[in-house]
DNA sequence: AAAATA
DNA sequence: ATTTTGA
DNA sequence: GAAAAC
């Protein structure tokens, strides 16, 4: 993912074809956004007892940020008792200060009882939750299974998987800049700072409209009572700063200077090659060195890969894309009857240009074990007809199944893609970075999910999803406490797995956060 | 570097 | 003021 | 166990 150089300027629209073979139709009744409350729904957080407290008991105090362009919340709120207080950040928030259960961790209560990251949850998604899965006893997924209803899109949030993100930025300029300064933080090692102007980026990419001026800001936003913009992912201090120069002079000058310069160059010239990630190339690009070929006579990197680098830079345009998932899921159907497949990554979100190619295959009935044993072969039928040329991680293909069964379910290989009109025969060779992955047919949308991105997106998602005690990965999601794995077989496509997770439905395209 | 928590 | 930041 | 991979 990270294998974009800074001049990540995305050639324009392209019909994104959705020849994806995931069905995402799923009716939904688009009715309430002002959802109400049902009784069940508030029942069992109150416990009983008086008012100012009702219900939810009086150990500490914890505070959730909620819009006031959501009255029901406010209702709500004041309905439990707790105190809402404008906050002065933020005219179209208000403060929430509640009387809240400690969360997570045990409880040995006699009644159920909600942790406050519902409110807060609540809050994000713009609408009033269900509880069930912010009950801190025991939980079930099952029986709160209801959402078939997607949530809307929430552009304010914090987070990136309630916003679009689409593929072409109004303020493409301000976003790059940005980039290349998340960049020079990733070079020197701050990496804290570097996920900051990552988020800052995705937050302005989010933005619909050119930003010309503070002004332009405020329509999305909300601002201060000293009259001053705040943008949630926007610091105060330095990232504010970086913008209004910004704003300003039409350019950050920091941005400029790292640019031109010699080692940020080097650095992600060497970041290109396989192999040699932040660590190594930040050593390499401090041994006094200035390029890569002097780097090739020192012995520190080989030709090879310097070749293979250049060409595994070069887009991939879908065309290509989806003609060399052909050739993959052409030899895969030789070896399984009939599979399940998804093409991921960049181009389902829409890129005309790909880094690389994510195919994702299941089937129906099928263990992860025989997926697993089904890619064994499959890579080896590809290396055999001379197309998968390369494999960086290998799969231990033991065919005596000696009891270890240590097959992989990801394979990440270079593959030798003959650009069609080669007129002449072997120079017109491009290689191409492929990534097969096979999965349990169960999780095949939660792998979906997982394998389109992009980065923020899924780093958001986890983030999110965590803070409701559910930790979710590529192939599965379990309870943080119990451990007990979240049962998936139900889940009919993303957009449902999505809805399930109390999360909005975000069209792949509109997941381009990086 | 920013936001959440204590 | 300290901790968290995706898995 | 660190770095690199996604």
């Amino acid at each position: 993912m990270k294998r974009r150089a800074p001049s990540d300027k995305s050639t324009t629209d392209e019909e994104c074809d959705d020849s994806d073979e995931i069905a995402q139709n799923q009716d939904q009744d688009d009715n309430s956004s002002q959802a109400t409350l049902s009784e069940s729904d508030l029942a069992p957080a109150e416990g009983g007892g008086d008012h100012s407290g009702s219900g939810i008991n009086n150990s500490t105090i914890k505070t959730a940020l909620i819009p006031l362009n959501s009255p029901s919340l406010n209702q709500l709120a004041t309905s439990l008792g707790l105190l809402i207080t404008h906050s002065d950040i933020d005219v179209n928030d208000v403060i929430v200060k509640s009387e809240c259960l400690p969360n997570k961790h045990k409880q040995q209560h006699a009644h159920p009882s909600v942790c406050h990251h519902w409110l807060r949850d609540s809050a994000a998604a713009g609408r009033i939750l269900p509880i069930a899965l912010y009950v801190l006893d025991d939980y079930n997924p099952n029986n709160s299974e209801d959402g078939s209803d997607d949530l809307p899109p929430n552009p304010q949030s914090k987070n990136a998987c309630f916003r679009i993100h689409p593929l072409n930025s109004p303020n493409e300029h301000l976003v790059h800049a940005l980039r290349i300064l998340k960049q020079d933080r990733v070079a020197r090692d701050e990496r804290w700072n570097a996920l900051a102007y990552s988020r800052a980026a995705a937050m302005v990419k989010s933005f619909p409209h050119r930003i010309r001026s503070k002004d332009d800001i405020r329509l999305q936003l909300s601002y201060d009572s000293n009259d001053t913009v705040h943008t949630k992912n926007i610091g105060e201090k330095k990232i504010r700063a970086k913008i209004e120069e910004y704003l300003n002079y039409g350019r950050i000058s920091e941005a400029e200077t790292i640019q031109n310069s010699a080692s940020h160059k080097l650095y992600n010239a060497l970041c290109s090659i396989q192999g040699i990630g932040p660590r190594r190339a930040y050593e390499l690009s401090r041994t006094g060195a200035s390029s890569l070929g002097e780097l090739v006579e020192r012995g520190s990197i080989t030709q090879e890969d310097v070749t293979l680098a250049q060409h595994l830079e070069l887009g991939i345009p879908r065309t290509e894309v989806s003609s060399i998932a052909g050739v993959v899921m052409e030899n895969a159907r030789t070896l399984l009857p009939h599979p399940t497949h998804a093409i991921c990554g960049g181009y389902r979100r829409g890129k005309s240009e790909s880094n690389d190619i994510d195919i994702l295959i299941t089937h129906h009935g099928y263990t992860l074990q025989q997926m697993n044993e089904f890619l064994a072969n499959l890579a080896r039928r590809l290396q055999d007809m001379g197309f998968l040329t390369k494999l960086m991680r290998q799969l231990s293909l033991s065919d005596g199944h000696s009891d270890k069964h240590d097959y992989q379910s990801t394979l990440l290989g270079v593959v030798a893609s003959s650009s069609k009109y080669g007129t002449t025969d072997s120079a017109q060779v491009t290689f191409r970075r492929v990534d097969i992955i096979v999965c349990h047919p169960h999780s095949f949308h939660l792998e979906v999910l997982a394998w389109t991105g992009s980065v923020m997106y899924e780093r958001d998602l986890r983030a999110f999803v965590k803070r409701r005690n559910l930790k979710l990965n590529a192939s599965c999601v379990y309870d943080e406490h119990t451990n007990n794995e979240v049962d998936l077989s139900g889940i009919r496509s993303e957009r449902h797995l999505l809805a399930f997770l109390h999360l909005p439905w975000i069209a792949p395209e509109n997941r381009n956060c990086d």
